[in-house]
DNA sequence: GAAGGGCCTTGACCTAGATCAATTCGATGC
DNA sequence: GCATCGAATTGATCTAGGTCAAGGCCCTTC
């Protein structure tokens, strides 16, 4: 799994402040008078399933990490088909350095508490402390990474292999939080509705029901409650991802 | 339409020594002796039409800029479906420092020549000179977007608005380029196959050939030869692509 | 415990785009 | 001028996934 990191630099994440988890807003080379400068300007907000963070075309003056819970951005077109383009985790950021207004709507999918900067602020921060700049630019690229995977499960992969590709991108970053692992047999808490999913991978939500029920009629995954899913043979599910080696390896 | 900067900088294009064109690749403010550093490392490389730069996995030990000519970055699955999810023009940049194998093929689709910096020099230079990381990140952000916009047509879009929106965007692109948009009608030179588009636009080429032969007869197109083409009326093609008022705005 | 309302599933049918199969066009070489 | 070869078009058919519609499940609220 090609990891990426600025050669010469050492990133790690960091505890923020008192954020309840670690995110990786923050480089750890920081002195502690510039994560202190970082401190001062941050601040956390609140919101409840549903609720739209941001709508696209609407001024933006922050940049924000998410603590906890889900958010989504999409894309909307005039008839109102809708494209999930970035799906935010625990950990993940959101947020244009010199950008003024939000290009998609940012979505709440679950309750979620989101730690923000003001966009001004940080951007002097990054002017005067390149390594905030440069472990920005690394996300950044992972985030590139990721949509280009996103991209080729859009254009080319059957329905059948989007559903699996996402239980399995979601299942790793579980995982990867976690560490819940057990060898082989995997257990996943899906974070979204069917029609969430649906956007995800440019389907209808139809067509995503009976995919799941297909993969669990074929033994791929077995279902407790509507958004409990268990893999039973992770290699497997990554096959019906239709993934070559280690496949999407970030989301 | 949004453009990126970083609020406190002012970047413009450089003339890169002898590169016939101007591109991105460094920053205006960078002085002498860095632009010098640059230099040193500097070469180029010519391929033709067809060659393949890198392939996927292979070690890419260098990051470049396409002075002329046209590439493309493609993911391929086992058994043969492909994606583009990059379609390099002159200016555009390839590569990414701390990587050390390319995670998808790089191919020449017209004769093409790259300004090619070795990476761990560039990597340096990154790192002692912030200009140039905070350029590399600015061009990110917007493959970024671009790569959220390119997710909506995968997505979303049926095959005639996927057709109106690439020749929207290469129009687009080209005139920015040469600004050479005589109010309204918009000439076009396709510098991609009817396969590299299919694989461009998620479809098979033979839908795209449909497609195309159904704009033209519907007058939203003319053409000349094959890949000639003629838009009357560039706005009436932008709603035959679907998007909201300015759409996607960079390739 | 009945009623209501999100979600989700399942079925019957339809259509946009894929697939398979000829041609046709246009450049290149002899 | 003719043969050749790759790129593009066009036609005939098939099918994966969309659309429309009817329930089902489960959780809240009264």
């Amino acid at each position: 799994m090609p990891k990426s990191s600025l050669a010469p630099l050492k990133f790690t994440h960091v505890q923020c402040g008192d954020c309840p988890i670690r995110h990786r807003a923050v480089c750890a080379r920081c002195d502690e008078d510039e994560l202190s400068r970082l401190e001062e300007t941050k601040y956390y907000r609140s919101f409840e399933a549903g609720q739209t963070v941001v709508w696209s075309g609407d001024r933006m003056d922050f940049v924000a990490s998410v603590v906890s819970g889900i958010a989504t951005l999409t894309q909307t077109m005039e008839d109102g088909r809708r494209q999930m383009v970035g799906l935010l985790l625990p950990s993940d950021f959101v947020g244009r350095p010199g950008r003024e207004t939000a290009p998609y709507d940012v979505v709440a999918t679950t309750d979620l508490v989101m730690c923000c900067f003001r966009k001004k602020p940080f951007e002097d921060i990054m002017v005067t402390t390149p390594h905030v700049g440069q472990r920005l630019l690394e996300m950044t690229l992972d985030e590139l990474d990721a949509a280009r995977e996103w991209m080729l499960l859009l254009g080319r992969k059957t329905a059948r292999e989007k559903i699996a590709s996402l239980i399995a991108i979601i299942a790793r970053r579980d995982a990867s939080l976690k560490m819940a692992k057990s060898e082989g047999r995997v257990v996943v808490d899906l974070p979204l509705t069917r029609e969430a999913m649906s956007e995800y991978l440019g389907l209808t939500l139809e067509t995503v029901s009976r995919q799941i029920s297909a993969l669990r009629k074929d033994g791929v995954i077995e279902i407790e409650g509507k958004r409990h899913i268990i893999i039973p043979d992770f290699d497997h599910l990554v096959e019906e991802a239709g993934d070559d080696s280690d496949g999407g390896f970030l989301v």
